[in-house]
Order: structure tokens, then C-alpha cells, then sequence
DNA sequence: CCGGGCCGATCGAACGCTCGGTGGGCGATT
DNA sequence: AATCGCCCACCGAGCGTTCGATCGGCCCGG
């Protein structure tokens, strides 16, 4: 097995244990008894906990923001953008919420260069939405809400998700994109 | 000095210091010199630092719980008693602003009855709001969305404003509230 | 086909440090 | 003299990290 393919087994079990543990109170013994790995063989891959961290957040918020963009790319309405925006995060979400738990909850982790890189991602994403909702205003004169509050009030609604979704009270991820852009793009638009 | 309110100076050092580097990195040493008290003397006032935590966010929840039943007594539309609501949950946030992060981002730091404690307030606080929108749905035919999920979108909007509210940007409550509600009661309601 | 040397991957053991928590005592107030 | 509020000195546990050693597979000269 390649080097990389061990990496990403690791980054699959490190996040599993901080999404269940929270990055803190994880050890890295912790993580090294879920990989079924020795505490010492795991920094081969890594030279501290913060930059474990740092490649699990990078990895996931990379791969969210790609797929975003690629799928952005097949429609022309700006609407019809955010829609797609808002699905595909939570799709996303939904199907790797221990990533996004950790990428989400755990923002405050990192310092200096880890934290301005994946600070960076988020700002490229958020500018993603940000833009999108900018369109959106100017096509369509019944939209007032701050394009700053209206993205911060979406990302809010959609990443709390990790506090509450449970699969059999609440439904796959269509189920729950299909009400939350409802009930958001009907508040952005309507007037 | 009484205890009571030494304790409550004590209470609001530490909600500065979880506010500032989360609970698990926070130590009580870290929180002793922001108090100007030795490490020994606080344990004077509490048995744990999993007690000070739950001290910290029993205070502000019961506060808040309290505050909103007061001022919801006033009214009798249920609309204007989710704007209410709404109202009073983000001035209560923003004017509370570490206390509110330490409950709304530490909430799976206690365990046992400490944490039974709190989920009991909150799951009262949530049935507050649920319960509001119920009574919307029953008058206003065209709500449609799940009580369950609206609730926890709009406590999601409303919760992750921790994460970026800056007074300088986004004003103070009265607007940040006012924003938030048209964006989000139009979605609700509007069909 | 064999042998030795090398290297990637892994491990056990330990280091230095910080943590939450405590036992005993000191001075001031009552 | 007793209680209250507080602090110094200390403890055991657990942390992240490192180091030296090991083991299996691969390459290469004979």
C-alpha cells in the first residue's frame, strides 16, 4: 500500500476520533488505538497533532470547495446557482459529517500558517456564496437582506447541522436540502 | 463582599477565558490570573473545572430561559411572539456575547448530571420555540416546513453568529434581529 | 542464486511538561 | 477561639513528542 493511500486511512480514523471527542480532549494514544497503529508509528506521517488537524481540515474543505465549483459551472441562473450551492453542502455535509463536524467545530485549532491556509479555503468559499447572493440582489430588486448577513445567516443554518441531524427523524440529505432552500430562498427573494 | 457575588465575579473571569481559548485549553491557572486569585483560592468556590463550566452556562441559560418567558407573557399573536423571541435571543447573545459562545460551542464538555442539567434548559428553551411554531402553522396554512427542522434553523442562524458578528459590521442587536427575522419569518410563512 | 547492505515503516520506552486537584496552614474578621 | 477566605507547595496522571532499535522486503555485487 502507498504512502498516501496510509495517510488518508489515518486522516479517516484521526477524524473520526475528534469528531467524537472534540480535537482537545483527543489523544494522539486515542487516535493511534482506533488506527490500530502504534503512538510512536503514527508520527512518521505527521510531525505534530496540530498539522493531523490542519491535513484533515485542508483534505475535506478542498475536496467541498472543488466540488462546488465544478458543479457550478453547468448552470447559468444565479438562483438556480444557489440552490445548487446550498444542496451540495449539505449533501456533502451529510455524507461526511464527521469531517465537516471537525472542520466546522474545531476553526479556533489552528495557528499561524495551518490557520491562515484553511482560513484562506474558507474565504475563497464564502466568496463562492457571497458572489452568489450579489447576483441574485441585483436581478432581483426584492431582495434587501446585506449579501455579509444573508451568506453568514445560510452558513449558520447549514453548519449547525452537525449539533442535530439524525438520519431517521430528519431524512437524506435531499430531504433536508429540498426545506432548507426552500425556506431560505423564499426569505432572501420574497417581499 | 458576599459569596454569592464573588462567585459571579469569578463566573464572568471564566467565561472570558473559555470565551477566549475554548474549555479544554483554558486552565484553571489560566483563569486564576485573569481572576488575580491563586489556583488554590478559587477552588474555594467550586469543586471542579467541569463545575465552573456548568456554572457558567447554568447562569446565563436560566437567565436567558427567563428573560424571553417575561417578555413573551406581553404578547398573544404567535408571529409577533417568534419576532419576540428572535428579538431577545440575539440581543441576549450579542450583549452576552462569551457567555453565549461558551454555551453554544462548549456543549458536550459536561457529562453526567452537569450535562443532563443544561439539556434540560435547553430542551425547555427549544420547546419554546417549537411550540411558537405550531401555533403559526395551525393559522397560517401556507407554513409548510417541519417544526423540528425550523426550529433548528433558525437557532443554527441565530447560534453561529459566534462565529462572526462584529459590531462595527453588523451592527447592534435591534438590526442584526431585524435583519435575521424578515430574512427568515418571509420563509416561513411565505407560499 | 546467494549475501550483505540499505531503507521504509513501525514500535517500546522514556522525557519534559502541564494539567486538575489537594493538604495544611496563615491572617483577618467575628 | 472559631470561621472564612485565601495561598504555597505539592501530587499523580496524562499529554505531545522523540529516540534508538527492529523487522521485512528490495537491490546489487559475487
Amino acid at each position: 500500500m502507498k504512502k498516501d493511500e496510509r495517510l488518508a486511512q489515518i486522516l479517516k480514523h484521526a477524524a473520526r476520533v475528534f469528531y467524537e471527542k472534540g480535537y482537545d480532549r483527543a489523544s494522539i494514544r486515542d487516535i493511534a488505538r482506533e488506527a490500530e497503529m502504534s503512538l510512536a508509528g503514527l508520527y512518521y506521517y505527521f510531525r505534530s497533532k496540530e498539522e493531523l488537524l490542519y491535513l484533515v481540515q485542508k483534505q475535506v474543505f478542498s475536496d467541498l470547495l472543488e466540488s462546488v465549483r465544478g458543479k457550478l459551472q453547468a448552470v447559468d441562473d444565479p438562483v438556480e446557482k444557489l440552490k445548487v450551492f446550498i444542496h451540495n453542502h449539505l449533501s456533502y455535509f451529510i455524507q461526511n459529517l464527521e469531517e465537516m463536524k471537525v472542520l466546522s467545530h474545531e476553526y479556533e485549532c489552528l495557528e499561524g500558517e495551518y490557520h491562515e491556509e484553511i482560513a484562506g479555503i474558507r474565504r475563497e468559499y464564502y466568496a463562492v456564496a457571497e458572489n452568489l447572493v450579489r447576483e441574485i440582489r441585483k436581478r432581483h430588486p426584492t431582495c434587501d437582506v446585506r449579501p455579509r448577513m444573508a451568506v453568514l445567516c445560510l452558513f449558520g443554518m447549514m453548519n449547525w447541522l452537525y449539533t442535530w441531524y439524525r438520519p431517521a427523524k430528519d431524512g437524506g440529505p435531499d430531504s433536508v436540502a429540498e426545506q432548507m432552500t426552500a425556506l431560505y430562498l423564499r426569505g432572501l427573494l420574497a417581499g
